[in-house]
DNA sequence: TGGCTTATCGCAAACAGCCGCAATAGTGGT
DNA sequence: ACCACTATTGCGGCTGTTTGCGATAAGCCA
């Protein structure tokens, strides 16, 4: 079933503005920022308001076809749901960022589950800290 | 060493300002916001800028004096350095806050640091997920 | 005590992101 | 092809937080 479908099957609607989104964060190969995806969209449609660009991927995420990651700085990054799940650190004195394979995160999230009934979403937000 | 002359050591002056903020975090027992602390003050002296309160809790965090955490809204959480350490679960569909012994996070931090030569800080970012 | 340096201040404007509203436009049914 | 229903849009305004600015005042020395 292709998005189009699964977007009507609950209720939702493909509009322009929601296929350039989906457009933007197919081009895009890693994580994105909302302001990435609205400047570009905008540059050709600039009658396309920011906010529809954030209540789409909000849409787009509540259908489970992208994520959004929080990182140090304020700015929330978004990338599809389908590419392979990892983890992220990200150094607090120079910035760096890398990923990190989402096994080397189970263990925790195994132990919050069995003894605090918890279901970690251990991906969400970057782990901060200080790289060599 | 008191923090006056802790703040002059590092070439940092004491101000009525920062003695407020100082004040306030010591009055609070958990975790307060920023606008928690500048309400409170503004209160009694309404001509201090929440952009002064913001950039104090800034210099007595470079300082060590303080620290912050991130949870799953975009408020940043503050206290003192002093308090026991500590990781936060967050629910994402209840909203519901919980305390985690630091000592859970520590075979993961420990697995970071060894095989990544990257020393994580655990307690910045509470963890997301979603609770029984 | 008075003067000098400069950290810090209050203010105003910018930032990413969110929300309510009335107007617009997908969609499913006829 | 048209209609009715309502999801979605653009807009304006608001949030919490950060930043650049010129003015103020803390701290040091004479």
């Amino acid at each position: 079933m292709g998005i189009d479908e699964r977007l009507r099957a609950s209720g939702m609607r493909m509009t322009v503005q929601r296929r350039l989104v989906l457009e933007a964060l197919q081009r895009a190969r890693h994580h994105v920022t909302a302001e990435d995806i609205a400047t570009r969209i905008r540059a050709r449609h600039p009658q396309i308001d920011p906010s529809t660009v954030y209540r789409n991927l909000e849409a787009l995420e509540a259908l489970g076809y992208v994520t959004h990651t929080h990182f140090d700085d304020r700015v929330t990054r978004w990338h599809r749901a389908d590419a392979q799940r990892h983890g992220h650190l990200v150094c607090r004195s120079c910035g760096a960022e890398q990923e990190l394979p989402i096994g080397l995160l189970e263990p925790l999230a195994r132990r919050l589950r069995d003894d605090h009934g918890f279901r970690a979403d251990l991906a969400h937000s970057a782990i901060v800290g200080i790289c060599k």
